[in-house]
DNA sequence: AGATAATATGTAGGAGTCCTAACTAGTCAA
DNA sequence: TTGACTAGTTAGGACTCCTACATATTATCT
């Protein structure tokens, strides 16, 4: 095949890390610009972005090692961060009524409304992601998510609420090329382009059961995939 | 179609921009947890990888700037991550004689040994990538290298030196699916695959010349996308 | 019941990150 | 030579992120 470059080039693992680094460093820069219009860090954004995904009616209080768990940070760091989000009043600390010890988080009015903004990439990230075509968004949302699920697996994330983990996720269940896959909880077919990284809904499978499921999915053909 | 999902969903740019956020919180960790090893933090590490990337004999040594902009980061910063480099002893200073304002910067030998660990990205992360199939590896590269490059284009990275931005790249001049591409500077064919991030003999076209390069690049089909 | 271990969180201290603003010194062009 | 840039540094402040260590509460084991 072409002897020269494979041979000449870095691996393409290592080229992929470096390329996925570059990204994060644009995304990261695209935060601290955005804090400032804010009067929020970028840390303290996506806290205050993970409470608000997980916080709703029925649903407990998110704790404050769930928040440092999901940004990958000390439950020191994260403490730091919720004081500076209660000081500018956008969140309340609660007593949990059935852990002496914990503490809930909760947005208050101001805070909802900040959490509304605080989801919002920066454009330049947004336009670049919506100039690939309809399939390549689509492959690469599908690549993202093995990532994900590939390094939630090792340990170095904490779980996310993905479709492919869940106990309602059926991969291929149609013939549909556009849809293949199946929601049962609300008893719908869905395709690679719906995939969720955070759905409040998720169940999380046991590991037992996780790997047939997750085996369906990654090696599960697609036809859709031709025009990149 | 698929009704339900796709009134349902959020965006699809919006949830790439949220994976791509995942990726980055653990590509972060993963460096904080390497950085206690080395002695070095996140930022002094990239740091030093850029001055090892663009040093090299026959070369201008790296300025500051340079180092700011890749990182996009204040000059300001770059200059405390280059100092405390400096007093580790992996870096020197040095008049530059084109410009008595410049600083050129230079690896120590120390500083030459430390830089090739400061290349590896967490384990975690390589294994990740290295568990895709070599063609969905290949279409994920793909895909970065065009992210990359449309951040590039909106301002929000420092150009990066990418064969596709290259003076040298002939897109799709071969017959040959496994390497459709062209290096007219080492005349080879090449793939996907092999395309580069950060190439050293990069000679970046001017930006009249690039749209059409881009565009044959962008749109042009590819046959080994089949089995993702 | 009482002692012990484990858990959830908070505090303190320190190095590092990252910014803006102000400053020095060198370059370039009129 | 003067004025406008440009490269880099410094100072100050908010925030990030860590490792200890401290505190309260819950779970567990005799």
């Amino acid at each position: 095949m072409t002897a020269v470059f494979d041979t000449l080039s870095d691996p393409l693992p290592r080229r992929l890390a470096a390329g996925l680094s570059r990204l994060s460093v644009a995304l990261r820069a695209g935060q601290w610009r955005l804090a400032e219009a804010r009067g929020l860090s970028p840390t303290q954004a996506q806290a205050l972005a993970v409470i608000a995904a997980r916080s709703g009616p029925g649903r407990p209080a998110p704790r404050l090692s769930e928040i440092a768990a999901q940004l990958a940070i000390t439950r020191a760091t994260a403490s730091d961060a919720v004081s500076t989000l209660e000081r500018k009043g956008l969140v309340m600390r609660q007593p949990d009524p059935r852990d002496g010890r914990a503490a809930g988080l909760a947005l208050t009015e101001e805070g909802r409304t900040a959490a509304q903004d605080a989801g919002d990439w920066p454009a330049m990230l947004l336009d670049t992601a919506a100039d690939l075509s309809p399939a390549e968004q689509e492959a690469l949302l599908r690549l993202v998510v093995k990532m994900i699920r590939g390094l939630q697996v090792r340990g170095a994330i904490a779980p996310a609420r993905l479709c492919v983990t869940c106990r309602y996720f059926r991969p291929y269940a149609h013939e549909d090329a556009s849809a293949p896959h199946h929601c049962a909880y609300v008893d719908a077919p869905f395709g690679d382009r719906h995939l969720r990284l955070d759905c409040p809904e998720q169940d999380p499978l046991p590991d037992a059961e996780a790997g047939a499921v997750w085996t369906r999915f990654a090696t599960g053909a697609s036809g859709a995939m031709s025009t990149l």
